[in-house]
DNA sequence: CATTGGTGCAACCGCAGAGTTGCATTTCCC
DNA sequence: GGGAAATGCAACTCTGCGGTTGCACCAATG
C-alpha cells in the first residue's frame, strides 16, 4: 500500500550486493565520507566505490553533497524503513493466506490435494 | 543482532529479482502450485521457474513437497519477517548515528567539515 | 604558478545468472 | 501396456554488472 513496487525493487537490488552493504556500514560509521576515503576501507578501487554509491544514491539510500573539491556522502535511513514495512506487510499477508488455506483444508470441503510434506534439507 | 548477515544476504538476493517477486506473489495467491502451473502465469519457461524456485528455496522463502508426479511449492513467511526486522534495526541505527553526529556538529566542538548540501535530483 | 589530492569519464574484462531448448525419466490413467 | 502429463538434467546463449586501469580535469595550497 504505502510504497510502490518499483522503488522497493531498486532498494532490494542495491542491498543485494555485499560490497554495497559493507559500504553502507562504513558510511554509517563514519557519518560522512568521500568515495576516496571509503575506498581506503574496502578492498576495492575508488571507481568501484563510486559506481556503488551511484546505485545507492538512486535507491535513495545515500545522499551526497560537494564540499570544495571533495564529494561527501551520508546515509539515508528512510528507504530502508519503508522497505522494512513492505517486507513485514508481505510476510503478514502470506501468513493470513496460509491460515485461510489451512482452515479450508481441514474443515469444510473435500481436499483435492494434500499439503506438501515438510521437506527441510 | 537477531539474524546473521549471510542469511539476510541470500534473502535479499532472492528478492532482488523482479521475476522472483512475481513468482512469490503468484505462489502466495495460489496457496500452493507446481513449477508447471506457475510457468503458465509468468512469461517465462518452466525451467526458468524451476531455477528461481531453487534460489527461493535456498533462501527459505518457499518450501516444496512431492505429491505423486508433481512437486508442489508454497510460500514461507519467516525469512521475510526476520529480514524486515533486520532492515528496521539498521534504519534505526542509522537514525541514531545521524542524530549523534548532528548534535556534535551543532554544539560543542569546531566543525571540521560542513554537512553535505541537500542534493535531491 | 606549479604541485598535489580528489573527481569525472571511458574503455575494457570476466563471470555469474536469467533465460532457452532438447531430451530422458517418472508417474498417472484409460 | 501405452500414451500423456509432469519433472529432471544438461548444454548453450547472452546480457548485465562488479571490477579494473588510464587519463583528463578541478581546486586548494605553498
Amino acid at each position: 500500500m504505502s510504497v510502490d513496487e518499483h522503488e522497493i525493487g531498486t532498494v532490494l537490488v542495491a542491498l543485494a550486493d555485499p560490497t554495497r552493504r559493507e559500504l553502507l556500514d562504513a558510511l554509517a560509521e563514519e557519518g560522512q565520507a568521500s568515495a576516496t576515503t571509503l575506498a581506503g576501507r574496502l578492498p576495492v578501487s575508488r571507481q568501484a566505490v563510486v559506481k556503488h554509491l551511484r546505485v545507492l544514491e538512486e535507491a535513495g539510500l545515500v545522499r551526497y553533497g560537494r564540499l570544495g573539491r571533495e564529494v561527501l556522502y551520508e546515509v539515508r535511513p528512510a528507504p530502508l524503513d519503508s522497505s522494512a514495512r513492505w517486507l513485514a506487510e508481505r510476510a503478514a499477508a502470506w501468513d493470513r493466506r496460509l491460515e485461510a488455506i489451512k482452515r479450508v483444508a481441514e474443515n469444510p470441503p473435500a481436499r483435492p490435494s494434500d499439503k506438501p510434506a515438510d521437506h527441510e534439507h
